[in-house]
DNA sequence: CGACTTTGACCCGCGC
DNA sequence: GCGCGGGTCAAAGTCG
């Protein structure tokens, strides 16, 4: 709930006769309901008085979305802040190996330690819209980094029998390649965006190597054009793949979210996933937020004080706004569901209005 | 028949 | 210059 008061979750679906209602001074609400019962045959009180009723319900409403869109972001944050925790301890619990598998130095160039993308990209992802640091600083690829100026990764938890490589991120992808890598048993999917070479949009996808649940993908580029049909997408090509069908694709907010509720991407943008089975606290939350944000790197605890005082502060308040900006904007299961949970409400509120 | 995947061959950059 | 490895191409195969 303290999030309400970092950021205006209030929704503005464009009811204007919200605003109207608010300025109508309460004497005169009052006396047109007072009139109505006694004044049946003045039409204009009458529809004064619907009008009034309306404008209750109405605002009734933007308030149930209200607490609904704070709910959301609660479960955002715990959900970003279960990921922050799992990704740092992979890396500290993962760190002693990467040195082992550096110090055999079997080969040169690219010795891609994955922990470290993992951890790199978390932050990544966590920063939201952040150009790509890691690739971009890489020496190697000089063939196209100069034209693709953003990459992106995100990560995606899928049923560990699902063998299948596809990322449902909304948009419609053609695969043209696929590689076994010399770091990763795993092969990496090669895809172009369909749109191409309308759209210069390419991603990899290849399952991580410390958990085969986890794909990896990495996006290069923006797309130039918007989302085709989320719920048909991906990749058409599913059809070829019967594994496609079955498995989860979907990851935690599909699955029991107890044991899933990682990572849930469908698109280079940071996503959301509703961990509604376990709700942690938001003040957890928001601290995670500000170490991660913060370039001090992960800090573990700090007093209860302390991150109040970073939920003030503008930066912050920004990011978050970012955030949800961003989120809400891009991610079409987002909005998808955003979109039940209003409708859903609108006929329960009429359901309601017709018991009455 | 068109759209798409599969997969081996090829290209190219990098490190030695 | 050579070999390695990632990325891409394109012919063949598959499916509706």
């Amino acid at each position: 709930m303290e999030f309400t008061s970092l950021v205006d979750t209030s929704l503005d679906l464009n009811f204007r006769p919200l605003r109207v209602s608010d300025e109508l001074p309460k004497q005169e609400v009052e006396s047109n309901f007072i009139g109505l019962g006694r004044d049946p045959v003045l039409p204009i009180k009458d529809e004064t008085g619907n009008l009034m009723e309306e404008l209750n319900r109405v605002n009734a409403e933007n308030k149930k979305l209200t607490e609904m869109l704070t709910v959301m972001c609660q479960n955002y944050n715990s959900l970003r802040n279960q990921l922050t925790e799992y990704l740092s301890k992979q890396n500290s619990s993962t760190s002693g190996a990467d040195q082992d598998q550096n110090s055999d130095g079997s080969k040169k160039r690219k010795v891609e330690n994955n922990n470290n993308e993992i951890v790199k990209s978390s932050v990544q992802v966590l920063n939201s819209e952040s150009s790509s640091s890691d690739e971009d600083s890489s020496p190697k690829k000089p063939r196209e980094e100069h034209i693709k100026t953003k990459t992106s990764r995100v990560y995606m938890r899928t049923e560990p029998s699902d063998t299948s490589l596809i990322v449902k991120d909304g948009y419609q992808w053609r695969k043209y390649g696929q590689k076994v890598t010399r770091d990763n048993p795993s092969p990496r999917a090669y895809f172009k965006c369909s749109f191409a070479p309308t759209c210069p949009v390419k991603k990899k996808v290849q399952r991580s190597v410390e958990d085969q649940s986890i794909l990896v993908a990495t996006y290069e580029g923006e797309h130039n054009h918007s989302k085709v049909d989320t719920v048909t997408t991906t990749s058409p090509s599913s059809r070829f793949n019967p594994k496609n069908n079955v498995s989860g694709n979907y990851t935690a907010s599909v699955m029991p979210s107890s044991t899933t509720n990682i990572i849930n991407t469908s698109g280079p943008k940071p996503m959301l996933t509703l961990d509604l089975a376990e709700p942690k606290t938001l003040q957890n939350d928001v601290k995670k937020v500000n170490s991660n944000t913060s370039t001090s790197g992960h800090k573990r605890t700090s007093p209860g004080i302390d991150h109040q005082q970073h939920q003030n502060r503008p930066e912050f308040q920004h990011f978050l706004i970012e955030q949800m900006a961003s989120s809400l904007t891009k991610d079409p299961s987002f909005q998808a569901a955003l979109a039940a949970a209003i409708s859903g409400k609108f006929l329960q509120n009429n359901n309601n209005t017709k018991d009455k």
